[in-house]
DNA sequence: TCGTTAATGTACGAAACGGTACATACATTG
DNA sequence: CAATGTATGTACCGTTTCGTACATTAACGA
């Protein structure tokens, strides 16, 4: 071996590729060999750093929830109108998604399993409360206003754009087929961007 | 064995046990021996009726698909007007999504395989046409008397609808885990359902 | 009734797979 | 520079898991 150790560099080139092969064939569909022969290191390490093939999964989770959760915190709407910054939200939530399609289809697989790894995570614990507040604020800006409506809460909204934006690459395969449209296309993303925002504005104006 | 052959039955109880088993532990997660376990016979009818572990998965697929396009089909808003029509259909969308959790995540689990085996069931082709079709009907006879917008197409519409409805049972175990909301329970799955019929409404009459 | 075929059960094999024992090389510190 | 712990590589083991060879039983028509 030419290159010198480097313990982070072999784990997270470890978390990279697993993050991959997981996203790709599912927690019992990856195999560990196949995830070590596509780094520079060996399956091995996989042992010695995550401790076996779940502590690795674990790992990864728990890595992309950080990753969501620090570009959902640099998500500042406050100096909008209640109304623009809705579609803002919506619009940056989907540009979001449409761009970390491993991070959604690892949370397919997680759920999968109903959620069963996820719990063992304790530092995920309170990593929803980011993305709730923010749209807390502009919903109750918008309430006092008179510009948005006042049945529903943050967590409402959020699970609406979430569900839009998830279903674009969690379920484009089946989508795609069943009825011939390329969700993965530019013009369809943009069109569907679009539509995600006249939704919720139109939902929460009416 | 005391009870006499049944071949119709053996087939069926095996594509029912298997449905489950796959919804519940993915493709790869997923044990013939397991499935065969816990019907009434052997691990050898699957090799015998389906050839084996994907040719199941393939006719567990093709069954849940024609099960949800019976229902579709008994789908009719057609003596309602178009908002109300509407609002019907998204409500009906939306109790028959939670009333199958199977088969939502089934199609969770092919998307993971990228639609690779929904690909090879030639008889799968063209079976979205039904649910575009109903609302094709509305949404024309609304964009001629004025009351629904003329910017979106069934496909459009379908796609919001699936997305809200695929996600309370896909994604309940993470969002609820992370938002500490039980997408499951009764009284919230009421509220969710009114909400998404406030949603298209509100969109389409915007 | 008898033979033929569809249906089913049993036992086993081969490969895949997660995991580990053991050896070793690098780096850091005293 | 010695020494000690961190990091890494190799070879292997035990089990699981899909699949199959072979035997057998029920049904049904000639």
């Amino acid at each position: 071996m030419v290159q010198s150790r480097d313990a982070e560099r072999t784990r997270s080139e470890l978390l990279d590729v697993a993050t991959e092969v997981f996203s790709e064939q599912g927690y019992s569909g990856a195999r560990v060999d196949e995830i070590a022969e596509r780094t520079r290191t060996t399956k091995r390490m996989i042992y010695y750093y995550f401790g076996g093939k779940e502590g690795l999964f674990l790992a990864v989770l728990e890595a992309a929830y950080r990753r969501i959760r620090d570009l959902e915190q640099g998500l500042h709407a406050g100096d909008l109108e209640p109304v623009d910054a809705i579609r803002r939200i919506a619009e940056l939530t989907f540009d979001h998604h449409v761009d970390h399609p491993d991070f959604i289809r690892l949370v397919s697989v997680e759920n999968i399993h109903r959620g069963r790894h996820l719990e063992k995570v304790e530092s995920l614990r309170e990593l929803g409360a980011p993305a709730a507040t923010v749209l807390d604020e502009v919903l109750a800006r918008g309430r006092e206003s008179g510009e948005l409506r006042a049945d529903v809460d943050a967590v409402d909204v959020h699970m609406m754009i979430s569900a839009y934006c998830v279903f674009q690459v969690a379920n484009s395969a089946t989508f795609g087929f069943l009825f011939g449209r390329d969700m993965l296309a530019p013009d369809v993303r943009a069109r569907h961007r679009r539509i995600l925002g006249d939704i919720v504005v139109g939902w929460l104006t009416a």
